[in-house]
DNA sequence: TACACTTACTTTGCATTTCAAAGTACTTTA
DNA sequence: TAAAGTACTTTGAAATGCAAAGTAAGTGTA
C-alpha cells in the first residue's frame, strides 16, 4: 500500500472549491450570489476559487444580464463532474480502506 | 441553507492532513518514514503538515531512538479523533446532502 | 581512528496561494 | 443628478506550501 492520496484532486484541496464542486453537482448551475451566500464567503474569495476551477476546465462561466444587471452562473463540466467524482471515491477509500 | 461548509475544518483541508489523520485513525501510532512512505510526501512536507496538526493539537509527537536511531512516533489526540470525525461528518452531508 | 556515507529528521527561504479591502461599471432611487 | 446599491474584479499583503539544503548521530571501510 502506496500513496494512499495519490488520487486525491489537489483542485478540490481546499473547503470553498469543495463546496462549489458539491453545488454545481446538484444543482445545473448556481451564480455569484448564490455560491456567495451557500459558501459564507467573501466577493474575492469565490472569486479567486471560481477562476482556479476554471482554469482546470472543471467548471464553465457563462455571463448575462438579468433584469438589466450583470449575472454570472457556473456550471461544472463534465470533466469536472467526472474529476470530482473521482475525488469524492478517492476520499471514501482513505476514509474507510475496507470498503 | 446557509453556510454549507461550515463545519468543514480548515486544518483538514490539505490531502497530507487529510492523509496523516486518516493513517493514524486506523493505526495507533506512525511513524516520519511510514507517513512519508504512504503519502508519498517529501520530508520537509511531512514535518511541517504534521507541525501544523501538531499545533493544533490533533497529533501529538513522542520521539525516542530505536536501534540506535532517532524515531519520532506521531499519535492522533482525542481531540484530533473527534475533530476528524467531525470533519468526515461534515464532508458526507455536503457530498449528500439528502441524508 | 579518520573519512565518507547513511538515516532521520529540521530548517530555510523562495514560490504559490489565499484573503478581504478597495476598485470598477452599471443601475436604481430620491 | 447625486447618492446609494448591486455584481462582480483587481490588488497586494499575509499566510501557506514546497523541496533543497542543513544537522546530528550512527555505520562501514581501510
Amino acid at each position: 500500500m502506496k500513496n494512499i492520496i495519490q488520487h486525491i484532486n489537489k483542485a478540490f484541496d481546499h473547503r470553498v472549491r469543495l463546496g462549489i464542486m458539491s453545488i454545481l453537482m446538484v444543482n445545473e448551475y448556481a451564480d455569484f450570489n448564490m455560491l456567495k451566500e451557500l459558501l459564507g464567503a467573501t466577493d474575492g474569495n469565490i472569486a479567486s476559487h471560481t477562476k482556479a476551477l476554471e482554469k482546470e476546465e472543471y467548471i464553465k462561466v457563462e455571463k448575462s444580464f438579468i433584469n438589466r444587471k450583470p449575472n454570472t452562473r457556473y456550471i461544472a463540466t463534465a470533466e469536472g463532474r467526472e474529476a470530482f467524482s473521482k475525488h469524492i471515491e478517492a476520499l471514501e477509500k482513505l476514509i474507510n480502506p475496507n470498503d
